[in-house]
DNA sequence: GCTCATTAGATGCATCACGCATCTATATGG
DNA sequence: CCATATAGATGCGTGATGCATCTAATGAGC
């Protein structure tokens, strides 16, 4: 019973910080819903493709292909053919692209900050362990690593738990 | 810089932890979005009001109505008029919407039960205790702490953290 | 070197959820 | 009793979405 009541704590937890966060990155993206995914994973891999962009937002394909449309039209995001395969199409962002996003990044950020600041630093210290681990246990395929990284600020995620779970090749290598 | 890259980890749990209870739900709601949390608060609440619905599941009101109106086509919930104030329009389920509500409440609970089981009984209860606290720090008003709530199991939360800080009241008490 | 199956991406199309503005009905304060 | 506020509903236009399909490039088999 206590142990049910913990697990519905630690639910309510989660849906609220990633409340926080979804407010946080509402300002500077585009739209709501996979725009600002879409915009900081192209920022983490630069030359993402469409495809593997699809298998990660949430969205279909065709649904991501005018996502990118968008995000063309408002000039966040460059397409540039493959060089290797002429069929994909590499993202980049254009450099309008990178202020709102490394902006989404640092509010994203500090956001959180600001949420945590309630903790001891023990108490923060014991939750980014379990979150570790947590983290490490969770992803079951590439494609799902990168779904759970799709909000992060990859420059301060240096040795991602979920990159150690499931290595993250580069933006080429196939998802399963 | 420690400090940095932790932040960014709990923020991704949190995010990992909302896909886990989303993709839970979505066996059994409707429809993808905010219809779950609908069901779910008039379950909560029986007799929630549309306009107290509108400030807590994030639709605009006419967008309210529209989703209620669906809930209602598909026979999960019922309008009943209110008896105080003849304008407002009181929410309840139906039979089927209790069954789905519940199958939804149970399999949220699993579902993150699954994933927590990594974790040792001191980590449980760490984290639990850190996400007591957490929640009892974070709401700013009683719309924000429905918001917070919208997926919660209530029969499991005994001393909700997010009622002690700011007390749920009846479902006619007036929104901040 | 040619053919066929596969894959990345784009597009026509219909659907439907959404927000804005507005409307109705009830409630409440002066 | 009238004026204002509030709960909810609705007309309407917009736009994101998914499905089915199409094109183009790749790669495997012979």
């Amino acid at each position: 019973m206590t142990q049910e009541r913990d697990v519905n704590l630690i639910g309510a937890l989660g849906l609220a910080l990633a409340d926080v966060v979804e407010r946080s990155l509402a300002g500077d993206a585009p739209e709501p819903g996979a725009a600002a995914a879409a915009l900081l994973l192209i920022h983490h891999r630069p030359g993402f493709l469409t495809e593997r962009l699809h298998g990660v937002i949430g969205l279909s394909q065709p649904g991501t292909v005018r996502l990118v449309d968008r995000l063309v039209r408002d000039g966040l995001v460059l397409r540039k053919p493959g060089e290797v395969d002429r069929r994909t199409v590499e993202l980049h962002l254009t450099e309008e692209g990178l202020r709102r996003t490394t902006a989404m990044a640092r509010k994203r950020s500090s956001a959180l900050a600001q949420t945590l600041a309630v903790l001891s630093n023990r108490e923060m210290t014991d939750l980014a362990r379990i979150a570790e681990k947590l983290l490490h246990s969770l992803p079951v395929d590439e494609r799902h690593a990168y779904e759970i990284c799709r909000y992060c600020h990859e420059a301060c995620c240096t040795h991602c738990p979920v990159d150690a779970g499931t290595p993250l090749r580069d933006p080429h290598s196939a998802l399963v």
